[in-house]
DNA sequence: TCAAAAGTGTTTCTTTTACACCCATGA
DNA sequence: TCATGGGTGTAAAAGAAACACTTTTGA
């Protein structure tokens, strides 16, 4: 089951004080995998959000030895009865508490040598939150929300896990609307521009944004402004996923490379 | 390290007798597997050609019990010391004699009970090789060139990753000029027309799709006409694969869903 | 000389781009 | 009343789609 769009509600709940590092055991299962020459299946999460108009990705510092004080990805291995969608969303929950999320797979790393303790590989998602829902209530391994294009020194092969991932958003938001998952539900086409804007580095003119988003008709009028604003408050609109899940899709989009 | 497109040559070599199976070993390491309680990892190659003007993929007869008699995808487990697009490569050089093929990784899948005797999470490869490059010698398991479009009865979820790589291979020819490692290095525009329309099941107009592939300057007029047509024979161009390597990738597509 | 596919241009329509002024709000 | 960004339309350009006749070859 590939997720698709999963509408972002107002979680009912960010209860997720259960929620565990799953870092104790990880080193013990290396352990077993490294003396059992077998192969570990691990998860790793790149969790993009929104916020001051840039793309921001969720690290911790990586209690790994090696990679101590360098930022790393939210992973973990895989357990025996769980698919790797669900091992994902374990991830997420344990993390930020939620679980209706945008989620979605996007390559397997593989390089024998990636994790310098045994063999690892590793299945790299995808995963968009609204930060507006949650506020991080678990800082362990200072957890916090770290500028996408002011990186480096990430542990393990994640720098490039990340850079991965940031293009397939680049190229999947043109295709397909992630970017609402960013979002608060209702938003201005500010906001979504300076969205796109943000995600793409590029500038865009107003006007033609909006004819482009009006013309799918998939914006909704909410009827409501923004407010707390120093300027003409601009018109807020919800997404309607219904519309678009109904769209049929095409195959035929053009040859071009 | 991503595979990009590597231009087919004519193979120095199809001595491939040495190739195995490597299913001997399988079934034993399942049974360790099983009894570990770890996860195994295997790669499966979902190798298109084209010939007839029909899209075809390469496959064997499963030689796992409960999946007498149905169609299987060409796999293996990954050996502990390979990554996995060697592990892809290998397999796909023990089946086919060719090394210097078009191969992507495409996606994992990792259901819990994918596979029933335990749990494997196999990475989906597509490869596209020129069926005129390769004779098939070893024909065990009934190793054969299977229409994709008339397919059913499948081992294990292979019929889904087909489906999944069916799909990839329709969008991806249209942004990417994988077309042309299923193509003689030298080939006439219907050849090409053909491939498109049959990987994508539409008709094209012939003028524009010309028109849009010479705009493109990437074609070279090998001087050469076609042989043995019965019709006036068309000129056979081969791709210019220097030229679309340097060429810039835009990241700006428009957005459009 | 026939059958079959190659080769070739123009017109129409659609989509994309570029661009400037008035409007509503809060300070 | 000012500063700030919201909201709007049109013209030009580029790209995509529709469409028919002549040419070359082998049989």
């Amino acid at each position: 089951m590939n997720p698709e769009i999963i509408p972002n509600e107002d979680p009912s709940s960010t209860d997720n004080a259960a929620a565990s590092t799953g870092q104790k055991n990880v080193k013990t299962i290396i352990k077993q995998i490294e003396s059992d020459g077998t192969i570990g299946i691990s998860v790793d999460c790149v969790i993009f959000g929104f916020d001051d108009n840039e793309l921001k990705v969720l690290l911790i510092k990586s209690d790994f030895e090696k990679y101590q004080n360098k930022w790393s990805l939210l992973g973990d291995l895989v357990n025996n009865h769980e698919d790797l969608d669900e091992a994902a969303y374990r991830i997420l929950r344990e993390r930020t508490g939620m679980d209706d999320v945008y989620l979605e797979q996007v390559k397997a790393f593989g390089e024998v040598s990636r994790h310098p303790a045994a063999r690892v590989v590793t299945i790299a998602y995808c995963s968009l939150i609204n930060i507006e829902h949650h506020q991080l209530k678990i800082l362990d391994n200072e957890l916090h929300w770290h500028r996408v294009t002011t990186l480096s020194e990430m542990a393990f092969d994640h720098q490039k896990i990340l850079d991965v991932c940031y293009e397939w958003l680049q190229k999947r938001i043109q295709e397909h609307p992630l970017g609402f998952s960013l979002l608060p539900k209702k938003f201005s086409l500010r906001e979504l521009q300076n969205l796109y804007e943000a995600i793409l580095d590029v500038k865009l003119d107003r006007r033609n944004f909006r004819k482009k988003f009006f013309s799918m008709e998939l914006l909704e009028d909410t009827g409501e402004l923004e407010t707390d604003v120093p300027h003409r408050p601009g018109k807020l609109y919800k997404f309607n996923y219904d519309k678009y899940q109904k769209k049929e899709r095409k195959k035929w989009f053009g040859i071009d490379f």
